[in-house]
DNA sequence: GTCGTGTCAACTGTTGACAGTAATTTTGAT
DNA sequence: ATCAAAATTACTGTCAACAGTTGACACGAC
């Protein structure tokens, strides 16, 4: 008998990663806030070595900055970086759609059918808007993702690229109506994948994202960052 | 009078970590090669506190891979993994010069007509393979990841990604023949930039990487990577 | 009152030593 | 000779202390 290890040899520094996103995630610490790397050591029980190496490795997915001499703060993109990794999201999830299209199982396709049809009888659909920005959407796009069976994009879109994206709750920003439309988008891309349209399914999905993308837009918009300003007028 | 700090305050992680990327590129350290933390540490004159945190950063680039209690060693993708990186390239790049063409200056396209101009003359590519797969053709794609002015997808291209393609030489791999084809391609891309066409600059990157992609899956068919077996048969 | 300078505290950057784990070698039995 | 188990070794993971830099504050000159 093979078994994994229950926990996977997990380094403190691994741990402190996890806490730091999660606490990220969670809204504990907030865009642009600085870090105190001796307070929350001793907060979280360890030495300063570890947490250094988590925040390193952050650093490296560009979810933390650190500035020489002065400490490590939370990413505090501007408006106009957010829709820049909205763009990227966008090429990147109509690559794995496309992918997904060749090589779905059937399996796999029941399986985003029943998701769908979940959301149709959720009640929050009729509501209007909380559903498809959490965890409703999330699982649709998901299973596409996962389908793409391309490591580097499941890592890249699900891992960083997310996360990075989860840490600003403009999801909250949808607009009303917005949820049916989504659903509409989510059933045009079901239809494409079925079809094992590679092309048809890249369009739809980046379509989709490019629509998430324009009423995000406009939802930024109206709390405006001032960064943005110098390279506005175009 | 307005003046840059003259070092810009680099410590040693900093510095420990561009000299790892470069023993890199430069071959001293082999994709798969592990490191000796002690041993590297002492070699550059410094502890094993900001190798590590250098480290750390390139971890979380995925250029280097760490096992728990094991040790770190330089990433080593499978062929596979390095095609699944040539189509993301393919669509971000797509996405870089489908802005790009909204948005380049006359002097950046004349710049850009400039180099290509350099290469119709250039000896090497009359001789065939070298010239497209060193400087020439990265100056090119440059320019054009530069002008889509986007943040996050110059550090994707030029730094992450680019260093990650370049650390395995696979630019050797070019076939005869294909210096002249890429070039021709260039400069379908910049007609269509000229004309500022997003979507027809769009879809000539995308050709032109998809075709070097190609070609380079052919080539990686030739010295087959057995970690590739379970997955191929399709 | 404003500007510039000097001092100070708090933090980061770095170090070397210790503890713990995984691989290797050695030893012993079959 | 082959294999298994135990001891050794070499490395990573972690820690606590030191050194250096930064930004703030107070003081003094203009």
């Amino acid at each position: 008998m093979q078994m994994e290890p229950l926990a996977k040899s997990r380094t403190l520094a691994d741990q402190a990663m996890d806490m730091l996103v999660e606490a990220i995630l969670r809204g504990d610490l907030e865009p642009g806030e600085r870090i105190a790397e001796a307070t929350l050591a001793r907060n979280l029980g360890i030495s300063r070595g570890p947490l250094r190496e988590a925040i390193s490795r952050l650093e490296g997915k560009s979810l933390l900055v650190r500035k020489p001499h002065v400490g490590v703060s939370v990413a505090s993109p501007s408006a106009g970086e957010i829709i820049e990794v909205f763009q990227m999201r966008e090429v990147l999830e109509g690559l794995a759609c496309r992918m997904a299209a060749k090589q779905m199982t059937g399996i796999e396709l029941d399986r985003l059918e029943r998701i769908l049809g979940d959301h149709s009888t959720h009640s929050d659909l009729q509501d209007g808007r909380a559903y498809y920005q959490s965890s409703g959407d999330y699982d649709f796009h998901y299973q596409i993702i996962v389908a793409s069976r391309s490591k580097r994009l499941i890592d890249t879109l699900l891992g960083d690229l997310y996360q990075f994206i989860r840490i600003f709750r403009y999801r909250a920003s949808a607009k009303p109506g917005r949820a049916q439309q989504a659903f509409r988008e989510h059933m045009l891309i079901l239809d494409a994948l079925k079809a094992r349209d590679p092309a048809a399914a890249e369009a739809a999905m980046r379509a989709h994202v490019a629509r998430a993308t324009e009423t995000l837009r406009i939802a930024l918009q109206e709390h405006r960052d001032p960064r943005d300003e110098h390279r506005a007028s175009a």
